[in-house]
DNA sequence: CTTATCCTACCAACTAGTAGGATGGCAAAG
DNA sequence: CTTTGCCATCCTACTAGTTGGTAGGATAAG
């Protein structure tokens, strides 16, 4: 071995996860990721046999950083708040040195209906894993009187999930980093107590 | 004249837009309209003779369309209530019965990053005209007392374009049209006064 | 005659993916 | 300790198919 794999496989799932959140799925090519990292267009085949494979382990690795960040703060018996700010926190620096400018399920998900069958189900099941976290913490918070719900917990997860994903199209869409921080923000403040 | 180019330049607008809704700027290709209306690629080319023209033409479009029904409501004298619950039902209808199921300039807002300036620029002006409407929408309404805004006009319209294009990705990134329905209606029920 | 429309037939560049060979670490056999 | 063979990694070179776009001709309406 002349380099370890680990290492190689991880360099081109980072710049895989950077292409797709800034151009998608379809936006970027084998060619793309040859570029930015030092290496040929057939490694990544040895990697990554077809493009399905790469974006699947690209969002795969998105849940599991999402997993042991988030559902290990909920497990260590954080607050609600402190969770959704942690969260969205999390985001909010992200978008703002555009290190991490768009969620990369968030852009996959737009994308759902030109995905490979296998790269949708895996998208979904992101979502499916996302929703379920801010619905507990959502129940959680409002059993706890910290938070107050207008509606169920599993309605008001859908609007803060809408709210989260739209706010970074439109921080996009407007080219205003700021965007994101103050509906996410403003989100947050409404839902807890005065 | 075989055929009147205005139709035919129509049919292409039409086709490209639903492949942008659907698959998104860099998802289609000038061979997926030829195969989706009789026509070859070639003389799409002549209605359209870039990528960039076409996807610049489709965003006009449907900007045009926006302008004609809602500006033309807003200048009927309705009243703010009425003109969101046009507007959002409108996206309702579409994304239920699948014949629009996403906002074209929202699916090209996603992909922003990876089109050409002058697609871009098109997009971000879509944007600007939308939130312009809206903020004279809800600045309307908070003025007659029919709505009851948080924040500034500007500041609540920013958190209504999030929420509604949010809600249009969450509703095809779980694979539900009634999500939109719901958190869109949710939004709007909480703006009028009780 | 001019012009708009639409066509067949191209093109160079790029797409995801394959074939097969070089390198070199590592482990078992001698 | 050394030799042998294996296998992961990475490469060059290639493929068939697709991409956006062009050249130039046929048709027909004005």
């Amino acid at each position: 071995m002349t380099n370890s794999g680990e290492i190689t496989a991880g360099k081109i799932l980072e710049a895989a996860r950077q292409l797709i959140m800034r151009r998608g799925y379809s936006g970027f090519s084998y060619a793309d990721i040859s570029d930015a990292i030092d290496i040929r267009k057939a490694s990544i085949h040895h990697h990554f046999p077809t493009k399905t494979d790469l974006a699947i382990a690209v969002v795969r690795q998105h849940r599991e950083m999402f997993d042991t960040d988030l559902l290990t703060l909920q497990a260590s018996g954080a607050d609600a708040l402190t969770q959704l700010r942690a969260y969205v926190g999390y985001w909010e620096r992200c978008i703002a040195d555009d290190s991490a400018p768009f969620c990369v399920a968030g852009m996959l998900g737009a994308e759902l209906p030109a995905l490979p069958d296998e790269v949708a189900q895996e998208v979904r099941a992101y979502f499916e894993n996302f929703d379920k976290w801010l619905e507990e913490v959502l129940a959680s918070g409002a059993k706890s009187k910290q938070l107050k719900l207008r509606g169920t917990a599993k309605s008001e997860a859908k609007l803060l999930v809408s709210l989260i994903y739209g706010a970074m199209l439109a921080a996009r869409a407007y080219g205003n980093a700021e965007l994101f921080k103050d509906v996410a923000n403003d989100a947050i403040a409404q839902l807890s107590r005065p």
